[in-house]
Formats: structure tokens, sequence, C-alpha cells
RNA sequence: AGCCCGGUGGUGUAAUGGCAGCACAACGGAUUUUGAUUCCGUUAGUCUGGGUUCAAAUCCCGGCCGGGCUUCCA
């Protein structure tokens, strides 16, 4: 149960600018298109959305919003040999999840026909021709970056010629890689995408929009920038590995005489200890090394969802990292910090114990119990209470306590007092162990007169511990995440290596039967507590009222792991 | 190597010719019925060499380093 309220951080007031910003506010100011904001989210429905393509979605459709635009949501959907509807589907739930809605939904192929007559356009104006060249060939003609490339032999053919061909690819009366049409640039430019760049191949292949209607598809530089400008759209944002292909963008545009979208590149998000590309997210998933593209433990937008992260939180983080033209990589502690934040303000607070201990306090009289008011929100009365109830035996932490305790562990020992939460102080009289020496039970005693957790004598104790009644705890399954990969840069691989050699082995581990307070049998999947001390948990989408299942989506900052670890 | 683009504390960013600021991380302290939160403080930066200027992170030139491009992918 997480409290629904607006984000004080999200106010325009702090809006920070961007240069692409400042970039739309000018054209804004001079009046360009009549001050008019036409963006875009041009995702290819060829997997699914990752937490890079939140930073791109913030950006275009924050921008439409801040400047009285609009944004389209537009399927760069060009490679049916790639594309999925369950991709197409997927994406927009994203969208939506992420707080946005989209002006109008496109498809680039509801502009194929348009595309092919401007392709013919092209080859009467003598700017494109058919070339009948192997895949070999034109990729030997087109040189390397060293070296210009040589012109096809195919590249003088007449108007007519190129004409009767480029119909005839289109009619179907060629098999695949027969022949493409090309633009005519200059096989010599420094920019290999200049060098004669092809507009369409064949591809005898079933489309998920356009059935068995094309044979023939266009390329992503030949369909993107004239999709842009059908729809006019004004700023056309993409990220930086296509700033060489601007030029290219803007010669289809200025060949055509077409509305003049322009192209803008930004940094792609990289994330410490994640990889981002669709290729190896897939691979993932295709490998089993993850549970699927929703798994708690992906970047992907569906998988940070399950996980529990927030829209706002990834609003927030996004807003934080900003843009700007320099391919960094941000801390993954950045996106994490960004749910804590959120989460510290709406979660409300439950008790949950991961790794039982049993306690009996001997001094409480057997066979009863009560109930203790517990506060939701330690920081937000308008939260509430609740009622936990309190017994002779209960659960606390395995690692909240220590027969030999250095001098830094403030928990529970052997003759030390502690405060349980909102109940009473206890004391450690006695510790119980199996054959083997494994501490079993904790026998201590309770102060009734420290009810609710203060002491009338005003003594302190320098631990508070989370715990649950044993008699009227329930049990829950919960899934604990680690990083997926174990080093910052899972890329970052030898000769010969593979990203998947990173994989950290411990990225999840599952405790079937955590304990947790009574409250916590009654919740839905998606809602997300903070399980105190612990961390921030969210209910996955396989819980069920007899077994309840919780993810970790993040851990509480946790100083005593850092003085422990420091010795 | 050729072309394009970048380079500000450990990391991500702001300063657009005029006091180098913010966030995360780290470290120290205060408060605390979560070793959480909150609050205060500390460490730490303009890649490098030259030039222009009263004044350069910012403008110019060279170097160094990093990213992208050499798919009938997007």
């Amino acid at each position: 149960m997480s409290k629904e309220n607006s984000n004080a951080a999200e106010d325009a007031s702090s809006k920070p600018v961007d240069f692409i910003r400042e970039i739309v506010a000018r054209d804004v100011a001079e009046g360009t298109h009549g001050g008019r904001v036409q963006t875009r989210f041009p995702p290819e429905p060829n997997g699914y959305l990752h937490i890079g393509h939140a930073k791109s979605i913030c950006l275009n459709f924050g921008i439409a919003q801040e400047f009285g635009g609009k944004c389209n949501l537009r399927f760069d959907d060009t490679n049916p040999s790639k594309e999925e509807t369950e991709y197409v589907d997927s994406i927009k739930d994203d969208v939506r999840w992420l707080g946005f809605e989209w002006d109008q939904e496109c498809y680039a192929s509801d502009y194929f026909e348009q595309l092919y007559d401007w392709a013919e356009e092209l080859i009467k104006q003598g700017l494109a021709y058919v070339d009948s060249g192997t895949l070999e060939e034109i990729r030997e003609q087109r040189g390397t970056v060293n070296e210009p490339g040589t012109p096809s032999q195919y590249r003088d053919r007449s108007v007519e010629e190129n004409l009767d061909l480029f119909r005839r690819m289109k009619a179907g009366e060629f098999p695949n890689g027969a022949h493409v049409l090309r633009a005519k640039i200059d096989m010599a430019a420094g920019n290999m995408s200049l060098r004669d760049p092809i507009m369409y191949r064949i591809m005898h292949t079933p489309h998920h929009r356009t059935g068995d209607k094309w044979c023939i598809y266009p390329m992503y530089d030949w369909a993107h920038g004239q999709s842009d400008s059908i729809e006019e759209v004004t700023h056309s944002i993409c990220t930086l590995e296509f700033e060489i292909h601007r030029p290219l963008y803007d010669w289809y545009i200025a060949q055509l005489r077409i509305f003049p979208s322009r192209q803008y590149e930004f940094a792609r998000l990289n994330l410490t200890y994640t990889v981002m590309s669709k290729r190896r997210l897939l691979e993932l998933v295709q490998g089993k090394h993850v549970a699927g593209w929703d798994d708690p433990r992906m970047p992907t937008l569906a998988g940070i969802r399950r996980r529990g992260y927030t829209p706002e939180a990834i609003r927030n983080f996004c807003r934080t990292i900003g843009v700007t033209k320099y391919s960094g990589t941000t801390d993954l502690s950045v996106l994490e910090n960004a749910l804590r934040d959120d989460l510290n303000t709406r979660a409300e607070r439950r008790m949950a114990v991961l790794d039982p201990l049993k306690v009996v306090i001997t001094n409480y009289p057997e066979g009863e119990s009560e109930e203790l008011d517990a506060a939701n929100h330690p920081a937000d009365e308008s939260f509430g209470t609740r009622k936990v109830p309190f017994g002779r035996e209960l659960y606390i932490e395995r690692e909240d306590f220590m027969e030999d305790p250095p001098k830094k562990f403030f928990r529970l020992g052997p003759g030390r007092e502690v405060r349980l939460r909102y109940a009473y102080f206890v004391r450690c009289n006695e510790v119980i162990k199996d054959a083997d020496g494994n501490v079993t039970e904790l026998h201590c005693t309770y102060d009734p007169e420290t009810k609710g957790g203060n002491a009338p004598d005003g003594r302190k104790v320098k631990a508070t511990l989370h715990w649950v009644p044993v008699e009227q705890s329930i049990e829950a399954e919960v899934r604990l995440y680690d990083h997926l990969f174990r080093v910052e840069n899972p890329s970052d691989v030898p000769e010969g290596g593979d990203f998947k050699d990173n994989l950290n082995p411990e990225s999840l581990q599952i405790i079937d039967n955590a304990k947790l307070e009574p409250t916590l049998g009654n919740v839905n999947p998606g809602d997300k507590f903070q399980f105190e001390r612990l961390g921030y948990f969210c209910v996955d989408k396989t819980s069920t009222a007899e077994k309840p299942v919780f993810n970790r989506a993040v851990t509480l900052k946790d100083t005593w792991q850092k003085v422990k670890s420091k010795g």
C-alpha cells in the first residue's frame, strides 16, 4: 500500500534545462514552425523497453508537455523479420505506466505507400537507382573508413530501367537479395552513410501489420526522417549513434522538399552492473539466464516495475541524470537512491523476519497475547496505525543476535537489553543450542513497564529490533535480488569471453519461509512496503493469498554492513 | 587509419567571457523507538600545451584521451 501524492521534486519550478530544451525554447521564442513543438518516441517493436528508453521517453514526452506541444508514439516497424505484435503491446503498456500519453499512435508501416511514391520521385530525379549486385559486391564497393568506395556498375542505369525494375521489385517478381534501391549520393564521401545508401531491400516476409502486401521494405534512414516529416515532427530527438546519419536525414528531406524536421542527438544511458542492448537482453531471455523480459533483475521497464520501482522514481532519476552529448556511465546507486527517495515518503512500514530465530519471553504469561499499536509511517501521522500481536514466542532476525558480539555491534547478545519495535525492552538470559552448537532459541525476559518501547526510568537501549509473533505470523516467499552482473561493466570481457561470463550467480536468493506480521496477509500484486530495517518490498504478480510472494526492490542504506565489512 | 562527436571532483551534471555550484558516492558529526529517514559539516574538479582577452571551463589552434560510423539492423 503506498500513498498517492505528487512528488515535490517533480515540480516545474525545479525544471532543469539541457541543451535540447534550450534549442526547443529558442525555436519557440523565434517562432519557428509558428512556435509549434512536435516530438515523437520511435521504438522498433523488436524487444521490450528498458530504463534507457525511459530517458528518451521522459525527454520526448517531457518536452512536448513543457512547451505545449505534442508527442507521437511511433513504431519503427520496417523490418518484419524481427518485429512482433507482442512487443508493440508491451511498449504501449510501458509508456503509459511511466505516466505518458501519446498524441497519435503511428506506424512507419502506415507510410509505406507514401515512401514508395517518394522513392519513385527520387528515381525520376535521377537520385536513386536499382542495384543488382550481390550483398557481397555492394559491401566491397562501399569501401572502408579509410578508402573511398567505388561506383556500382548499375549506378548509371536509365530512369526508365530503374523505374521498371523498382516496380517489378514491388510486384514481387524477384527473390530476396536480387536487387536493392539505392540513393545516388557520393561513393567517396567520408561519411559512410552517404555512400549510396540502400533505401529498399526485397524481403518476402509477412509484416505484422501489412501482411503480405509488401515484399520490399524501406531501410531505417529512408523511413525514419520521412516519417518524421509526414508527422511534421519539429524536433526529432535520438541517440548519439545516429549523429553521423544526420546529413543523410537532411539530404532526403531536402531532395523531396518536404517538411523540414530536424534531428538532435543525445547520449544514451549507461548504467553500472547493467547491459542495455536489446540484443543482449534478448540473449538473457532466450538463454533462460533470467525468467523472462519482466524478470525483476532485468533493466526492462517491465522488470523494473515488477521489482517494485515506481514511475515517479524513474522520472526523477531521468531528471537527475540530465541530458548531454557525453557518453558516460551512471552509477546504479543513483537509480536505487531515486527509488528509496520516493518510497521513503510513500511506502507504509511493516515488520518481516527473513531469517527467523525464535525468542521465548520466559516471564510473559503462557497462552496470552496482546495487540500493540504500530505507526504505519514514522514521519507522517496521516498514514495511521495498525495493531501488531505480541506474545510469549517471537521471531527476530538471526543476524540481530551475536553470542560474542564485537564492540561496535549494538544488537542483542547474552545479558544485553534491546527494544523490540513498538513493543517492550527485552533482555537475553539464555542461549539454547542444538547438538552441533547452532543457536536455536533465545530465552529472554521482558520489562512490562516498557510497553510501547519507552522505559519510565529513562534507561536507554542501543538497538531496536524488528520482530513478528510466532503464533500469528504468516509465511511468505521473499525474493532477494542483487546486481545481475558482478562487475561494473559487464561488456568488458577478455578476448574470446562473453558478457554472460560476468553474470552474478547470486543475483537471486529465494527465501521460502519468511515470517511476516499478519497484516501482510491481505495484499495485492504491486503493493509496496518498507519492511523495517530491511528494505522496500513489492508484492509479486505470482503472489496468492495462500502463498504471498514479495520482491525486494531495494535495500535500505545499511551503515552496519559498512562498519562490519571494515572490521 | 578517414569522417563525426565529446572531455568540469570517484560518478552524473550546472555555470554559455566575470565568485566553479548541485546530486550520488565517500568520510565526520547531531537527532532518532528502523545502524533507515532528517539535519550539519569535510575531502575532492575545469584532459594537456599554446593563443585571443582586463578577465577563459566557456572563444581559436595543436596534442592526448574517450565514444560513434565501415548491417540488404534500428
